[in-house]
DNA sequence: TGGAAATATGTAGGCGGCTACATATATGTC
DNA sequence: GACATATATGTAGCCGCCTACATATTTCCA
């Protein structure tokens, strides 16, 4: 069921092997980038796609929604602010959110990249057609964790000396 | 088949989760080590591990075994040698290899987290069969990335304007 | 109404990888 | 035997994300 590579990297293997893929992931999407001679940072594409769903958006809800920490949204904020691509609207009667809004070049980016970003999109799901069962195996993972975390399971282990 | 987030998240949904899965396991595993006031980087594990299993290894050996750059393994190799787990040895007769060979205090540290490691790996395991197929379906899209990479996949999408 | 607690965002520093480039040694070929 | 090329390792600097902690604002309740 398992490869050698498995056995010989223990426990660190599945951890591994998801690090990996999606490092090989980020590597050949940067990659088309550099190609097409399109500067532009990935960790923007989240962020902007969602503003495009929901328009003007929060840190907060942005972190929610991409479920990673609000702190690498702000960063993401800020590098997209410095890009001029993305200005920040103190609204609401809150003061203490920021939302986060499209600037005419930020707009004229995403038209510009729409099209690339189908083309992302359906390379992915031929891909995932591909390693069948993937999408599907991850969601088990999720669940698994869920039930019962892998600090949890490893502790429960290590407890028998 | 895929749920609600894969389809605003858009193309980078796969890589995303992939991405979110593999810090999941790297965070719960360095809060094992801190639960139990052990110092370890967790990057030293895969070459700890293949010293043992291999005896003293070259950099570009533990790279390939551990398919990771030879930088990284070279940053590694520094980092364990300031902690005083492993010493180089210019060997062989080619004076561009080095072997990494454990002191007595690596291979006192290795004695002590073996058990540990033994919780790491049995967690992953039942891990794995929890999530029956992950294991396969991450060797499908391995394959499928080697009959064509996702550089080439999104390459051929966005030719066509 | 005046804090205490909750919520939203930001800063500092780290992690495990990576690419691009540099250096040292070995090998093969004319 | 000299020199081009291949191989082994190292350095500089980056990436996207993280935790720990700090700050600003709002809300709740005695």
């Amino acid at each position: 069921m398992m490869g050698d590579y498995t056995r010989e990297a223990g426990g660190a293997a599945i951890g591994a092997r998801l690090r990996r893929l999606s490092a090989a992931f980020d590597g050949d999407v940067a990659r088309v980038y550099a190609a097409l001679g399109i500067s532009f940072e990935q960790r923007w594409y989240g962020v902007l796609n969602q503003i495009v769903l929901r328009g003007p958006t929060t840190v907060g809800d942005l972190a929610t929604a991409l479920r990673i920490t609000h702190v690498s949204v702000s960063q993401t904020r800020q590098s997209l602010e410095k890009a001029g691509l993305v200005v920040t609207q103190s609204d609401d009667g809150d003061a203490r959110r920021k939302r986060l809004v499209l600037t005419p070049a930020g707009q004229a980016l995403v038209d510009r990249l729409t099209p690339l970003w189908r083309a992302f999109a359906d390379a992915a799901l031929a891909l995932d057609a591909e390693a069948e069962g993937l999408a599907v195996a991850l969601d088990r993972m999720d669940d698994a964790l869920a039930r019962r975390s892998l600090f949890d399971r490893i502790m429960d282990r290590a407890k028998a000396p």
